[in-house]
RNA sequence: GGUCCGGUAGUGCAGUGGUUAACACGUCUGCCUGUCACGCAGAAGAUCGCGGGUUCAAUCCCCGUCCGGACCGCCA
């Protein structure tokens, strides 16, 4: 028999159908049974009077347990009297598919009636959370919306290998791994091999993979492992481009997102999706930091300035809201000092932005730095030598001039649902302390 | 890595230097004329994170250790 999908069942009225899914809830009462029925789109009342003809039905579901899953064949009626939906199933038949044999560890209904950690380590219950489920939709449909917008726009997705030789960059922050009888290194970022295929005349091109970092944080948007949307494309003449293709990727997804959950969002997780306009406002940063002293009265301590902190970041969110009405803010001229080796500098100033979204940084970009001596000159100071020969090869024979950006893709489900923590919207977290489930 | 805070039934929490460690939800049993967060009655369920110390006596005080949380740093 064809699956029926509880969010259609109003197309059955009357029809005799099958339905399977856990058993959300049991109410056995003296004359009647309610059995709650739950796929991935929706519960459903399957009701059962206790009398002769049914006592077969009626022992299946005294015996059940509930979040068993079950398949169930009958007729969908509707009945008013029911307050979910206004309609109910009344079954003929009630198969037990597999049986949930203990009591559960947690409340996966009530989020906030269990700690992360113990959530974290029943992930798999946890996620039955209608809202955790929905999370993941829409998570998925926002990546499919960028990714539409880039494919629409020439690009081709490519995938770089998590496995590397050498440390990428500095490699204090990087897993080592033991391979065979040398060591090897988990990627960090695919950072090289974007710039790679630009030099092999790829022209454009992204790859949405996991990004490792072995870096002890403990914080709220921190996570080992995370799903990086990469892209970097050719033939630029400033990062000014790359901020515009990143402004109008997100703009064309979010406006995808809002149309299709922007009410269900605003139910389930009590906030608006605000669809930004372009383009974003752009600051500089010593600029941004004389308004943020009128303003905020707020000083950076010295030390760091030529960088942002979480406190100037979320003052940086505020300033964006009170003078452009905007959630976005990309934030540009950093120090030198603070960017990485391979950012194309002007006057001595890096061509790259941090993007700022709702106070957390969700994307660093640039133009990159293509001319060979000139890039070779940025990583000695850097004090990057042999680890770098491979990637500094793709700079030798021609390179068209180029940028890109990075987006961290479990960063933008948690501010985009107003989620408090990334543990909570990544599939699976891994953190400093936590490598499991 | 730093600072602060926490670890007590399945879950979330209360509490005490000494008798039976309280409450809510969940579980189980019985009852209940259609429930819908059903309701009512009863029952079971806790080496009080682990190791050491102080004490006549420690779940409680002290030290160590492990685990976790919030914020900061690092960044996506």
């Amino acid at each position: 028999m064809e699956r029926i999908y509880i969010k259609d069942l109003r197309d059955y009225f009357g029809k005799e159908i099958e339905l399977q899914g856990f058993v959300d809830n049991i109410r056995d009462l003296q004359y009647v049974q309610f059995l709650i029925l739950r796929d991935y789109t929706g519960k459903v009342q399957v009701t059962i009077e206790k009398n002769e003809e049914n006592s077969k039905l009626n022992a299946i579901v005294s015996g059940i347990t509930i979040e068993s899953t079950v398949k169930i064949k009958g007729t969908i009626v509707e009945n008013e009297k029911v307050k979910l939906n206004g309609y109910e199933v009344i079954p003929s038949v009630i198969t037990e598919t597999s049986r949930c044999l203990e009591e559960l560890p947690l409340n996966f209904k009530d989020s906030s009636s269990a700690l992360i950690d113990t959530r974290l380590d029943n992930r798999f219950l946890d996620l039955r959370n209608d809202n955790n489920i929905l999370m993941f939709k829409i998570q998925s449909y926002l990546v499919q919306c960028m990714r539409e917008y880039l494919y629409e726009n020439d690009f081709s997705e490519i995938h770089t290998p998590k496995l590397i030789g050498a440390a990428s960059e500095s490699g204090s922050e990087v897993f080592e791994v033991k391979y065979f009888d040398r060591l090897a290194y988990l990627a960090q970022s695919p950072q090289f091999y974007k710039q790679m295929a630009m030099s092999s005349g790829f022209d454009r091109i992204f790859e949405v993979a996991p990004s490792f970092r072995a870096e002890n944080s403990n914080t709220n948007r921190h996570t080992t492992e995370f799903t990086s949307f990469d892209l970097e494309f050719s033939y630029i003449d400033s990062y000014e481009d790359v901020m515009q293709l990143e402004e109008n990727m997100l703009t064309y997804a979010i406006t995808k997102v809002n149309e299709r959950y922007g009410e269900i969002i605003k139910n389930a997780f009590g906030t608006e999706v605000v669809v930004p306009k372009t383009p974003f406002p752009r600051v500089k940063l010593p600029d941004l930091y004389k308004e943020l002293k009128e303003k905020y009265n707020f000083e950076m301590p010295s030390l760091d300035v030529g960088d942002m902190n979480a406190e100037s970041e979320k003052l940086a969110y505020r300033y964006a809201m009170e003078k452009y009405n905007s959630e976005f803010i990309f934030v540009t001229d950093f120090s030198p000092k603070k960017r990485a080796f391979y950012h194309m500098r002007k006057d001595g100033i890096p061509q790259g932005f941090d993007l700022i979204w709702r106070g957390v940084e969700i994307t660093t970009g640039a133009q990159r730095e293509h001319r060979y001596d000139i890039l070779k000159e940025q990583a000695k100071e850097k004090g990057l030598g042999a680890d770098v020969e491979f990637y500094m090869n793709f700079f030798k024979y021609g390179c068209p001039p180029h940028g890109g950006f990075a987006i961290g893709v479990d960063r933008l489900t948690m501010l985009l649902l107003n989620i408090p923590t990334i543990k909570e919207s990544m599939f699976l977290f891994r953190g400093p302390n936590r490598l499991t489930p």
